[in-house]
DNA sequence: CTGAAAGCGCTAACAA
DNA sequence: TTGTTAGCGCTTTCAG
């Protein structure tokens, strides 16, 4: 098949295919632009030999021409975290149905590289995607100045953010092994620093307090790393307690958790029970697969979009925040307690 | 922190800061792109107040002008596969030293998406990069049309490349096996489409072969789904047979036949050595963890990009592969042969 | 070393 | 419904 160009060997413009339809390159414009406002048969036309003349708009010109390029940026912490790709894919899905692309930005899990990509991204972008960012609200603050954003899983004031609760899913699967006979939970909590971290941590705080009546006990411990070695320090210090049930911050560090515990002939879920957070694909793949709480990851990067699309439509809108659920899934890591030694 | 607006509520742009500074736009504009063409003392003067003023060159316009977006295209097949994030990850560090940001298309496992999304590119982007695209070959070249473009993990006539080549480790590991005590080998494959997969599967066989003398036979199952699910069945399979030693076509498909193992009670290492291939994150957080060669992630996006930006320069330039190697990665999935049954 | 001016490809009033 | 005419913000000869 030829290279689509121009005879001449240049790419073709609106004005080489207006010129071989005889009508104006403004006719051309619309023709993709507003396809309403052109007679059908002369639109047929124009649409047509625009094909087979290989004809694209091109998009930094259409952006200069309008002020908006169609862009969105996703600036995610740390792109090799498993919670990421799904939500990555999300966004892009999201995005597509409103005619944009989006750039990627990862900012391995550096806050400062994170307020540079932000930087970078000033009028490239129409609008900023911020996935869990790690920078202060202030950096933040600073480095969005004035472009439309929207944060994910993150709430920082006069920010619109979509963030995903998981205090009902976690509640549930707590009432579930309190059920099967737990009594000591452990909270093994994420990064100090991290929202999502304090939320989960409240969460299930919450909940220990509301059955304290019980008999149901909670011992926290960490901050750890929200990594598989953070888990695996978390499952060690586990041991070090009465706990027989454990919450991990995420999925992650429950693997770690899980090897740890594997690595000191503990059985899971024989002898403790752990749920993770996120249900990445890992979760799925480990041995005992991992009770754990779903996020509502198309839900998540749909409403992103929506939230960010209404803000570059109409800028200076007050910024909402909107609350997801995330869902409990028990695979195989909880059960019972083991019955008192004997 | 006050926005960085003129104060006539517009963007500034060369033209405000050439008129704050008391001189021509098309100074303004070399001070940023060709700083060696204006005095010192007036660039320093253009380059304070254009940040005090906040001026961030518009990329569109930019552009438009030179015909140059400083924008690469990374399409994947599958952003949810282990295997990309780090590539991603790598593409874009090596991209970003080269000036360019990286739009990320994901695919979602379709082939059609992906020469849909390359057309998508065309005009937004200075090149491409294509990692291990499932189109057919036609279907790509038609879609790259003239875009300068290089492959990853794929090699396409016409087309450059950078590809992986696990042969030599592969052998490695399978030397290590056979002096170990194994003798039947299991060859787990992937996907009959996959050039990967191809190029996998011809290492071992060849491998094998070499090694008939020393008494090493291999049998072949699958194909397989490069999945976790596909890796459950290749572990059904591989019961079938008396191979005790396997390899995955990938990591991800070696962590389901550790699970299918686990769920039939058989011991890995001690019963069955099962080794994968790629060392994504995974192949760390399972029990045990794999033996498998690490691809040269860093190398790959470097060498990538590398070939990318030469050949944006070089309009027509031969089309060159060039090959990296996998390192073997010993783990625990792998050991000597449980002594024959008593 | 700096300025003037043309132009990149497209869109958007405004007329016709 | 279509054409004319200005730009969008930046780069880039070409003069000076």
């Amino acid at each position: 098949m030829a290279a689509h160009t121009h005879p001449s060997g240049r790419r073709s413009t609106i004005y080489s295919v207006a010129q071989a339809c005889g009508v104006s390159s403004s006719t051309v414009s619309r023709a993709f632009t507003r396809p309403d406002l052109v007679r059908d048969d002369v639109r047929e036309r124009i649409l047509s030999t625009a094909a087979a003349m290989g004809y694209r708009p091109n998009r930094s010109a259409r952006a200069t021409a309008t002020g908006r390029t169609a862009m969105l940026g996703l600036v995610v912490p740390d792109i090799t975290n498993p919670f990421m790709p799904p939500l990555v894919r999300a966004v892009q899905r999201a995005a597509a149905d409103i005619g944009c692309s989006v750039t990627l930005m990862d900012a391995e899990e550096s806050a400062g590289a994170e307020t540079q990509l932000i930087g970078q991204l000033h009028g490239q972008v129409d609008g900023l995607i911020l996935a869990s960012p790690r920078a202060s609200s202030r950096a933040l603050a600073e480095a969005i100045d004035e472009l439309p954003c929207v944060l994910v899983n993150r709430v920082v004031k006069e920010l619109p953010s979509v963030v995903c609760d998981n205090s009902g899913a976690l509640a549930h699967l707590g009432d579930r092994l309190a059920g099967h006979g737990h009594r000591t939970f452990a909270l093994l909590s994420g990064p100090s620093a991290s929202w999502a971290a304090k939320q989960r941590a409240r969460a299930i705080r919450a909940w220990a307090n509301r059955k304290e009546d019980a008999g149901v006990s909670l011992v926290e411990l960490g901050p750890f790393d929200a990594s598989y070695d953070g888990g695996r320090r978390a499952g060690a210090a586990l041991l070090d307690t009465a706990a027989t049930a454990a919450f991990a911050f995420d999925d992650v560090m429950a693997c770690g958790v899980l090897a740890e515990l594997d690595a000191r002939d503990v059985q899971v879920p024989m002898q403790r029970s752990v749920v993770g957070c996120d249900d990445v694909l890992l979760a799925r793949m480990v041995t005992p697969s991992l009770t754990t709480v779903a996020a509502p990851m198309a839900a998540l990067g749909d409403t992103a979009i929506t939230l960010l699309h209404h803000r570059i439509a109409n800028p200076g809108i007050a910024a909402e925040t909107v609350t997801l659920s995330g869902t409990p899934v028990v695979r195989d890591s909880t059960a019972p307690p083991a019955p008192p030694a004997p």
